[in-house]
DNA sequence: TCTGGGGTCCTAGGACCC
DNA sequence: TCTGGGGTCCTAGGACCC
């Protein structure tokens, strides 16, 4: 809100993996470290992108990350090139928040390679950046992984300062400090501002976060709505959003999706292709202990064209097979028969599945409670959630278990 | 022989209700 | 015999991030 509610003297890490899938790869196999090394999809099935390119790769080459596979090898001919193995780089991450949670509970993953630690509660005895080496070191020497570091008073500013040196960096960025090193930055290199809204302030003749900082108000927020106070707020150093353990694990959607290895018109082979996403939707649903009352797909078209629809049903599910049917049902009634290049499969607001019962609780029905279609709802249910789904009276209830 | 896969948040319009 | 206004839910799409 207002820099009069700002909390005080908080000691903000954000702690940054510096490529991480690369260095992952690095850290099992050595050998490749002084080599120019990219992980990234087989060209073959149309995903020849880079997804991570280390240190050599990046500054000897200029390769980067989402550059095709075809221009990062004209780059650099003896680039070697890797298979993404996501769930070994999940595991990874798994170890690097371990060892980050022993320096500060208050812990954030922010993604799979990034997150926040609130240090102001925690009574080291040392500097915060010396805190900040310790864990550098520490990544580096029992994981092999190299991480930038920034420290400042929010989350922001922390995320501004882990960017400013790369790799292996430690950066204090203090509120004051903005005025001198964020405020000449142009704005797209402010987090939170992409090439649309870059273009857009650009266009106010907005150009640099200083810019930004000091731009009218009322302006601002009529082209950008709320976004346009939090912009201006972030340009000035203000953040109030606190480092929050809990925002990652209640997560709000599912999804997969897959970019086929060629365009596909044969109605088929793309239900089999859903059939599959819907697979790893649901296996992913009870990993997490998650259910989910609507489905989402995204279809891709040969042109780029990509549209999504939904839908919300009254019963949320969890299996693969129910997830498929509704998926299915999207598919038929808005594919419009052209070639697609890419399928997805989303269950949206998904909620624990402990919940699915306690909201059944306050799922009342009126004079029609004896219809033959809400009797098989709840025979669903039961045979979903068990048989302590009953339904008294007019009221579909949860009965407890002995 | 361009353009991956996983997400979040916000907006805006329409339906529906009071 | 003329059409308000507020609130909420659902759906679609866009911007952004790693």
């Amino acid at each position: 809100m207002s820099s009069m509610n700002q909390k005080k003297g908080r000691i903000i890490f954000h702690v940054d993996c510096n490529s991480f899938f690369a260095s992952c790869e690095i850290a099992r196999q050595p050998s490749l470290k002084e080599k120019a090394v990219v992980v990234a999809g087989d060209p073959k099935e149309r995903k020849g992108i880079v997804l991570a390119a280390n240190y050599v790769a990046k500054q000897r080459y200029g390769i980067y990350t989402t550059m095709t596979l075809w221009e990062a090898r004209k780059k650099c001919p003896e680039l070697v090139v890797l298979s993404p193995d996501f769930s070994f780089y999940r595991k990874m991450s798994q170890e690097v928040f371990r060892f980050l949670a022993s320096f500060s509970s208050v812990l954030e993953p922010a993604s799979i390679d990034e997150g926040y630690l609130d240090m102001t509660a925690c009574d080291w005895p040392r500097p915060p950046l010396e805190i900040a080496e310790r864990i550098q070191k520490g990544l580096l020497q029992t994981l092999q992984i190299p991480v930038s570091i920034g420290i400042a008073p929010n989350k922001f500013l922390a995320k501004m300062a882990s960017e400013m040196k790369k790799p292996l960096g430690i950066t204090v960025l203090r509120k004051r400090e903005v005025p001198v090193r964020l405020w000449p930055l142009p704005v797209q290199a402010m987090h939170g501002i992409g090439e649309r809204t870059a273009q857009r302030l650009n266009h106010m003749g907005i150009f640099t976060i200083g810019e930004l900082a000091k731009a009218e108000m009322p302006l601002l927020q009529q082209s950008f709505g709320v976004n346009g106070i939090r912009l201006k707020e972030r340009a000035n150093g203000i953040d109030d959003r606190p480092v929050d353990p809990e925002a990652r694990t209640k997560g709000k959607s599912v999804g997969n999706s897959t970019t086929l290895s060629q365009d596909v018109t044969e109605e088929r082979v793309l239900f089999d292709v859903l059939r599959r996403l819907a697979q790893l939707v649901s296996q992913r649903m009870k990993q997490k202990g998650v259910v989910s009352a609507t489905v989402q797909i995204m279809v891709r078209y040969r042109d780029f064209q990509t549209i999504t629809r939904s839908k919300t049903w009254e019963c949320p599910f969890q299996e693969a097979d129910e997830i498929f049917q509704y998926a299915a049902y999207l598919f038929k009634k808005h594919w419009n028969g052209s070639a697609v290049r890419l399928l997805r499969v989303t269950a949206l607001d998904v909620f624990d599945q402990k919940e699915a019962v306690k909201q059944l609780d306050l799922f009342h029905f009126e004079e029609d409670a004896r219809d033959e279609a809400l009797l098989n709802t709840v025979k669903h249910l039961q045979k979903k959630f068990g048989q302590n789904i009953i339904l008294r009276g007019s009221e579909l209830l949860h009965k407890p278990d002995k």
